[in-house]
DNA sequence: TACTATTAGTTCATCGATAAACTATCACAT
DNA sequence: ATGTGATAGTTTATCGATGAACTAATAGTA
């Protein structure tokens, strides 16, 4: 009985000393294989997420959420693509506050050329696990997200009733 | 047919950005947690290890695969615990190059202190899983792990070959 | 119109993590 | 015993990311 409180916590902490692990086991795959084209983890999502959107553009903050880091950070990621050429910035005419991130010709070409080379190690990387079981981790990891999500607000919301 | 090739990237590319975006989730949800108890992620997880290990004490070779962490930034690790006076570091007897890390009393106070404010907040974390989604999460991101460690090894055998 | 709050983005100080180079110890083969 | 390679850990330079403070522009309101 004793035990029984502190049990449920060390299993949760467990998994997520796993869930730590396999991000980064992912992570630095996928970082010895962007390395070579110039790319980080970060400026090489960006930059597929401006290639996949319609018009080849996006805002910063859209690209925020979408990629998951700050503001502050993304400010730096796209300086690093504007440098290399890959994506260029303007203001919105219609809110000055806004930027227009563009990806350009160079960068388009860039991608073009970076996912047949990915393509296979990509693959190997999961190849471990059946289609079924990759469908079946995405859910879980979005119901994860979700759930921690409405823990953070619950969390938030003890804090100030108490 | 022309763009299949690039098709299974793209899949697996946004399946690695969903990883991403679960994980720092969870850290900074964690970090949220134990920043007022004076530990980082990291820490609290090399804590955890020393305390649930039956002597107490490990190398830090043995917590940097356990934690997954690089050797270098578990040297830093520890000695922040040190200075925190939660953990010890002597050399070992019978291999000079081996360090012993020990947890101290008062880390293994900290620990028990630690784990019931915990326990709430981790299991809101994961609320909206239900247990046998948490083992089944566990079960594929093992064998993600796996997975990249033998990508990882063909790879690099690859490389060597042609 | 003028005042305030909000929103978008940037800058700066700092943090945690890493790779690479280095030190120290040990194992092993000659 | 001695020299070579492997192993354990540390140090250092650097990187990517963050929070907090800041600038600039807009929206809303009196």
């Amino acid at each position: 009985m004793a035990g029984h409180l502190s049990e449920l916590p060390v299993q949760v902490i467990s998994a997520m000393r796993l869930m730590r692990a396999a991000n980064q086991g992912l992570s630095s795959y996928l970082e010895q294989l962007l390395r070579p084209l110039g790319f980080t983890e970060s400026s090489f999502h960006t930059l597929m997420l401006l290639f996949s959107s319609d018009k080849g553009t996006a805002s910063p903050g859209m690209l925020c959420d979408l990629v998951g880091q700050t503001r502050a950070n993304m400010t730096r990621i796209i300086d690093g693509l504007i440098t290399q050429a890959y994506v260029s910035r303007t203001t919105d005419g219609g809110d000055g506050r806004r930027r227009i991130i563009r990806i350009t010709a160079q960068g388009k070409r860039l991608v073009q050329a970076s996912l047949p080379l990915l393509g296979g190690p990509m693959t190997l990387a999961v190849a471990e696990l059946k289609p079924s079981e990759i469908k079946q981790l995405d859910k879980l990891l979005r119901r994860l997200v979700t759930s921690l999500e409405s823990a953070e607000r619950q969390l938030r919301a003890n804090y100030f009733t108490g």
